[in-house]
DNA sequence: AAAATAGTGTCTCTGAGACATTATTGA
DNA sequence: TCAATAATGTCTCAGAGACACTATTTT
C-alpha cells in the first residue's frame, strides 16, 4: 500500500506500558523484537495506528493482539507522545503515542503481532534492560505516572479484580510504591475517601482469615488524597 | 512537496492552549482562521510539525509565528494528544499534539502565520465559543490542567514576571482557580513550601506599599501542595 | 486624607503517622 | 496449633481555614 500527501508524513504509533501485579510484585509486558532495527531486543508492545482508526482504539488492538486481553479487562489512560526526529532510526518519521494500561490477574503473556516473545518482568528488572527505541524513557515515565496517579484517583483498583479486600488493595499501594503501609491507617483513608470502595456484602475465601469484599466506588479521583510516604 | 510512504499516513499538528493574565483575568489566544475548513472560526494556534522537527520545537516555533512569544517567555507544557478520525475533515488523517503555554504579560497578540487575526479572549468567553475541529475540548483539557497543576507544582510563577510580590502571585491563584484566596493564609502557605519562591531583597514599585519582591525558587514540585478550596 | 497594597498571629479542626493486640479461618 | 489474614482505637503533631488590624506608599 502507498500513500500520497502533501502534508509532511508521519508514521503514528501507539506504545504501552502494560502494568499488573503477580505475586504482589508490580510488573510490565514486554515483547522480543523479531525485526529491525532493534531486533532481539525488548520492547514495549505497540504498533502503527491504522488508517480510520482512533488512537485508543489501536492501543485496544494491539493490547489485544500483543497481550491477549480485553478492554474490559484493563484501564487504559494516555501517557503522552514522543515524536523526537531521532527517536526511529528507520526512514519514516515516527510518533508515538504511549499509553498506560493497568489490569488485573493479566494472562500469562504470548506471542503475538509481530514479536516473537513476550512477557512479564518485574518492573525493577525491566528497567534495567537496553529496551528498544526511547522505550526506556517511556516507561520510566509510566512508571512515574502510575504511582502518582494511585495517590490521588481510584485507579488502584484497577490492579485488583472484580471485588477485593482492603488487604488485597494495600499491596497494590505497596508493590507500586515500593513502600510499606500501616494496615490500620491505610484501612481509615480508604474507608474515609467517599466512593472509593463500596462493600459487596460478601466475605473473601481462601488463605486466612476471610474479610469484606469490596468492589470500586464510583469516585475517580480521591478526596483527601492518599499520600505516598516520603523518604 | 509530495511524500510516500508504506505506512498509514498522517499528518501531525501541534495545538496551543496559551494562558495569561490581563487585568487579573486569565485569558487565552485564540486566532481566526483565514482558509477552510472551518473559516473565520475561532481556533488555537497551531500548525503542521515540520520534517525533522521534534513536537516541542514545533510547539515554539508555532509561539513564535502566532503569539511573537519567544521560549525565555513561556512554560509549555504537553497536554495530550487528539487523533480521532473525524477530527478533521480533511482527507488527510491530522494528529494534534496538544500544549499548554503559560507565560507572563505576552503582548497584545497580532496576526501571523495563517491566522486572519488574532487576539486575547478572557477564558470564561472562549469556552462559550464554537472553535473549530475539537478545539473547544482541547480547551477545556488545558483550562482542567493548568488547574490541577497550580495545586502541586511552582507553575504559577509562570504566570508572573520575572520577579513578583506575593499580591501578584495570589492574583494568578485567583484567576486560574476562580476564587478568592484569604491572603494571610496563602502568605503561609507559599512561604512554607520549600523552594517555591526566594526573596530578591529587592521592593516592589507603583501603587500601594511597596512589598518584598520574590523570583522562582528552585522548587518544581510543591510540598505540601496548595489546595483549591472546595465549593 | 483617601486609595491601594503589604504585613502580621492565634485558635480550632481535620487528617496523618505511629503504634499492639485480638479474631477467624484453613492446613 | 500454627500460619495467614482481618479487624479494631488512641495519642500526637502538622497543616488548613477562619478571622481583623496596622503599616507604608502614591495621588
Amino acid at each position: 500500500m502507498t500513500f500520497t500527501s502533501d502534508f509532511p508524513v508521519f508514521a503514528v504509533a501507539v506504545d504501552l506500558c502494560v502494568f499488573t501485579l503477580r505475586d504482589d510484585v508490580l510488573n510490565v509486558l514486554l515483547v522480543r523484537r523479531g525485526e529491525q532495527p532493534f531486533a532481539a531486543h525488548w520492547a514495549l508492545p505497540g504498533g502503527f495506528v491504522h488508517e480510520n482508526e482512533s488512537l485508543d482504539a489501536a492501543a485496544y488492538r494491539e493490547l489485544s493482539e500483543e497481550a491477549g486481553v480485553g478492554r474490559d479487562r484493563v484501564r487504559l489512560e494516555q501517557l503522552r507522545t514522543y515524536g523526537d526526529p531521532a527517536r526511529d532510526p528507520r526512514p519514516e518519521r515516527v510518533v508515538s503515542v504511549a499509553w498506560v494500561v493497568l489490569g488485573a490477574d493479566l494472562p500469562s503473556a504470548r506471542a503475538g503481532g509481530d514479536a516473537a516473545e513476550a512477557r512479564w518482568w518485574p518492573v525493577a528488572e525491566a528497567t534495567r534492560l537496553p529496551l528498544a527505541f526511547d522505550h526506556a524513557q517511556i516507561l520510566a515515565d509510566g512508571l512515574d505516572r502510575a504511582r502518582d496517579k494511585l495517590e490521588y484517583t481510584t485507579l488502584a483498583t484497577a490492579f485488583c479484580g472484580p471485588t477485593f479486600t482492603l488487604g488485597r488493595l494495600q499491596a497494590v499501594y505497596e508493590a507500586v510504591w515500593g513502600r510499606p503501609l500501616d494496615a490500620r491507617n491505610f484501612r481509615r483513608k480508604v474507608l474515609a475517601s467517599a466512593g472509593f470502595v463500596e462493600e459487596t456484602g460478601e466475605l473473601s475465601t481462601g488463605v486466612g482469615r476471610p474479610g469484606k469484599l469490596y468492589r470500586t466506588g464510583g469516585a475517580t479521583d480521591l478526596w483527601p488524597a492518599l499520600q505516598l510516604p516520603e523518604g
